[in-house]
DNA sequence: AGAGCTTTTGACAAGGCTGTCTTGGCTTGA
DNA sequence: TCAAGCCAAGACAGCCTTGTCAAAAGCTCT
């Protein structure tokens, strides 16, 4: 009872042309007589035609017109802006986007990028968590694309967008010194990736300039995701001698450290987050900002770059971050 | 000088078995000794040799584990989540996840849903924009499950994941009538959709029942994607006679709502928005809340239900949604 | 009219995998 | 000891499309 799918052969019988003139007809339209064509599309219509994306990646060779993106979570505004980015390059040139989730944990990236690979996508897009992508060097030498996002990857090849961190954080922690604080925090969780190695380095630079020598005594560093954004930040203001300012290292921390701070009545401390937020503007945060939208977009052109000359020098690009000033980053410290 | 990418053949000959023996060591283990097992894995591994998923796809008729989703576009909160719940399922089960947005035109979704649909996907989940989704029928019956997130497919049978919206929206406005609000304003942007419909019956069965009748003057119903949501709350506020209290019929009209309010220095008009966000519990906003993850989740779920069982009747799931009290909702008019 | 060219169309096979059917070897039971 | 039965493994074809090669049809020009 089922009708069955049509194929070229259906087609075919119906606009009495042979298959691979149906073929053409989807493919290469100008090989052929315009009425012909239009006989060919009139019986397509009619049978519900639609070429099967499948046969045809499988005769071309693996090219599907395919890229596959592995993030972390969607639940992070981060991960699913700069998937924006990515799927908008991706729907103008007609290219179709396979997503997949790691939860973060290295062994899901593997295991997802076999999958995707499985799929014969042309490009992988992704953000590396795992601390190795070797494991991609042979797909690579096999001519499928792979740009990293975010994070260059470690042990393969391969192109990579990125962005500003240390200038953005240098810029950050130099603000703060120059509204008289010495007792800077950062805080982050994860810390163990590519990002925040930067970013601290960028501080670094920024308190080395000043003359702040004890600096790491306000740096914590967290790699465990089921701990609580605020309750870390908490953990910094109820030390002995609390900071008088907060680099937060990403969004999540930030919002956590608008809790901490909003829990204890504690509106002295400063605080730059990293990373932009929705009511940013509303609570007069300030932050360190970017274009996540535009760090997927610049991933996608690398991408299709790559798939064009699947040779040639890789290439890194680095996006410029920016310090937007709301508020709670010009707060001077109470105790000199 | 590209390395070729390893076929069952290639493992077949490497392993002394045939490719029939390799094809079931990768689909149907149990059929295949466990020496032999053995040998083949080891011959994979060496070769690097993974499944093509596009010829296995071909040759199972079509299935390919995978399921398409359209949604209008990542960069919002809702889509987002619901992708992320969907994209959980599907990990667990094992499917893939094609993605395609449409930036919520109605022209988008026909045709990145033509796309999906040539990759053979096993189901179509879409959070329907068009305004007729009977393109569908056809596909729908040469089995590929429909599963619309959020709103009903229309002229379509297909199953359905949808918000408690009436409730919803009746428990708010019912909550600011009972702090003796008349003048309750409702905004939104886009309105010809299925859920704002509901809503606004929802809020109208509320008035209704307190005896409110000239409701609908506060009602701003906009389709424009390209008008700001601050401007529109500002429309009301400046009004002749504004209201005390206004409902916003989504996450962007919620935020929107609070920089219009935040710029004309009002801190006494009521405000409960439709949908949480992240920062909403800082900044004391009283919501209707709902888990948009479980949405996409119970979608996923209906997918693989109706993957199993083609025929049957459809079903539509609803699920609930609740009155977060913070403070915005619970302010009494300042004039009676 | 016929050579030489271009345009349009078709026959055939292949791309990688798996369903169907078959074979060969071994076990079981009378 | 032999038929019946089972298990592991293989030969072959086909899923649907398209690249290759070739033929047919139409045209120009001498």
């Amino acid at each position: 009872m089922t009708a069955q799918r049509a194929t070229v052969e259906d087609v075919a019988r119906l606009a009495h042309v042979s298959a691979k003139t149906v073929s053409r007809v989807f493919s290469q339209r100008e090989l052929v007589a315009p009425e012909t064509v239009e006989r060919v599309l009139a019986a397509a219509k009619r049978l519900r035609f639609r070429p099967n994306a499948l046969a045809r990646g499988l005769r071309r060779g693996g090219r599907t017109r395919t890229m596959g993106l592995i993030i972390g979570e969607l639940g992070n505004p981060f991960y699913y802006k700069v998937a924006s980015g990515i799927e908008r390059v991706l729907r103008e040139e007609g290219y179709g986007l396979v997503l997949a989730t790691t939860d973060d944990t290295e062994e899901g990236e593997e295991q997802v990028a076999e999958t995707l690979l499985g799929q014969r996508i042309d490009a992988l897009l992704l953000i590396p968590v795992s601390r190795d992508q070797a494991y991609l060097e042979g797909e690579r030498q096999l001519g499928t694309a792979v740009v990293c996002v975010d994070r260059p990857a470690r042990n393969l090849i391969a192109d990579s967008v990125v962005l500003a961190n240390r200038a953005g954080v240098e810029a950050a922690t130099s603000q703060l010194i120059s509204h008289g604080h010495r007792r800077i925090a950062y805080v982050c969780n994860p810390a163990a990736v590519y990002s925040q190695e930067e970013r601290l380095a960028g501080r670094r630079v920024a308190l080395a300039a000043a003359g702040i020598e004890d600096g790491a005594r306000w740096e914590l560093l967290v790699d465990d995701p089921a701990e609580r954004p605020e309750r870390l930040v908490g953990q910094l203001l109820d030390a002995a001698e609390p900071p008088t300012a907060i680099i937060a290292g990403n969004n999540r921390m930030t919002v956590g450290a608008l809790r901490a701070l909003r829990a204890r009545g504690d509106d002295a401390t400063a605080l730059i987050g990293f990373d932009d937020f929705d009511t940013a503007d509303l609570m007069g945060v300030t932050v360190v900002s970017y274009d996540p939208v535009e760090l997927g977009r610049q991933a996608a052109r690398l991408a299709l770059e790559r798939i064009e000359d699947p040779t040639g020098f890789s290439r890194q690009i680095e996006l410029p971050t920016w310090l937007v000033s709301r508020g709670t980053g010009e707060r001077s410290p109470v105790t000199g």
